[in-house]
DNA sequence: AATGAGTCCAACCGCCGCAGG
DNA sequence: GCCTGCGGCGGTTGGACTCAT
């Protein structure tokens, strides 16, 4: 037995709202102010339900939506934050004066993900296409074959379902329209996809746990800076190369004050936007591990109750991290194996549950956060004095 | 001009979380 | 702790509109 309906169906008017209808619901909430709107029908004097008044008023008559088209700054934000938590629509507009949810959903689907797709990116997972056919390869799809010197070409059998994509999007993909990224060659019965972009960071990529951080992070990010309304404030917490964040929970205001964004775009990217590059989206330029010459600080927490870290990928403990850049470090690559491989210290005698990422690189237990690096074999390999000195 | 395909978006639907009783 | 009502959310759809043939 599921819920009752919210009102009775057989006597309220459905489809397009009359201006008549819209007339009264302003009337009303000019009067009386939005809440309660199961009675509103009723006290208005309409024949809706109240449900569908509530979305008439968010989505419509609210007078401080803007009716326009999106702007080209606009795209890049929802681009950008859809990269980063996927399809939360309602975070994403509340980070967009005068958009709703619906507006951005729409948008989405109706403009962004097929443009994405015209770049050779798949808009799920802002990865490029051709990877992900590589990946579908391995799989047991048809093997990518390498058909010049210079390109390999990933060969689909046109009966290959895209079952994930609706009507529009379907239409996209295997559209006329683009044949940059997707022609019809000689061979019967194959479409060839010749991608544009090169592959990623396999070994990254390829590791779940890495993307785990990675989305975690992500979505950590953005529901801290969700707590801003203030559209500079959240474009200066995510664009700005350098910024002194809230983002981050480390411990160390030093840490924070010269984090880099994690964010792909750097500021002049952002700033000169009629110039963006839709490349620039692709996430894996956001966690690729960083250049030879930084380092990264992992910290993390046991905040189980944290849904975050709950909804992606329980009962892993929470991490984060930080990146800095006054140091170096040898041992990045070791280190980040070490730390998406975190069976290797359960292996020691760790709870992967209970014990903290301190724990695995030898610093104080009570510390949620790094304060040394070691490798896989214990040697240190960067030490934090500052950190240690004055935990 | 007629028609069909494609596009767009307002609105609906079902589910979920939360608050209050 | 359970139930109920409400608001919010994301996915989906109906139909108006536009474009190509």
């Amino acid at each position: 037995m599921g819920r009752p309906p919210c009102c009775d169906k057989s006597n309220v008017n459905k489809g397009l709202w009359t201006a008549e209808e819209d007339a009264k619901i302003l009337a009303y909430v000019s009067t009386h102010g939005t809440g309660n709107w199961t009675s509103v029908p009723k006290r208005a004097g309409l024949k809706r339900c109240g449900k569908s008044c509530r979305l008439r008023w968010t989505n419509y008559l609210r007078p401080d939506l803007k009716h326009e088209s999106f702007t080209p700054q606009e795209e890049e934000l929802i681009v950008k934050l859809h990269g980063a938590i996927g399809s939360r629509w309602s975070i994403i507009a509340a980070h967009m004066p005068g958009r709703t949810d619906n507006d951005v959903k729409n948008y989405w689907n109706t403009k962004l993900r097929k443009k994405l797709y015209e770049m050779g990116i798949d808009p799920v997972t802002h990865k490029p296409i051709s990877q992900i056919l590589a990946d579908c390869g391995t799989m047991g799809l048809p093997k990518p074959s390498s058909s010049s010197n210079t390109t390999t070409q990933y060969q689909i059998p046109n009966n290959t379902r895209i079952s994930c994509l609706n009507r529009d999007l379907r239409n996209a993909f295997m559209s006329k329209s683009e044949p940059s990224m997707i022609h019809q060659n000689e061979i019967p019965n194959i479409t060839t996809i010749k991608p544009e972009m090169e592959t990623t960071q396999d070994g990254l990529w390829n590791n779940p746990t890495w993307n785990l951080v990675a989305q975690i992070q992500a979505i950590k990010l953005v529901a801290e800076a969700s707590k801003f309304n203030n559209q500079e404030t959240i474009q200066a917490h995510y664009f700005n190369e350098r910024t002194p964040s809230t983002l981050f929970t480390n411990h160390n205001e030093e840490i924070q004050n010269t984090a880099p964004s994690p964010f792909p775009c750097q500021p002049s990217q952002i700033q000169n936007s009629h110039s963006f590059n839709w490349s620039d989206f692709l996430l894996e330029d956001a966690f690729v591990p960083p250049p030879q010459e930084d380092f990264q600080v992992f910290s993390a927490t046991e905040s189980s109750s944290n849904q975050l870290s709950d909804d992606i990928f329980s009962p892993n403990p929470q991490f984060e991290f930080v990146s800095g850049e006054n140091g170096s470090c040898n041992g990045v690559e070791e280190m980040n194996s070490r730390l998406i491989t975190h069976h290797d210290y359960t292996e020691e005698g760790y709870d992967a549950m209970g014990g903290q990422m301190s724990d695995i690189f030898g610093a104080s237990s009570d510390n949620s956060f790094v304060e040394a690096i070691l490798d896989r074999d214990s040697e240190m390999l960067w030490e934090f004095p500052d950190l240690v000195d004055d935990p």
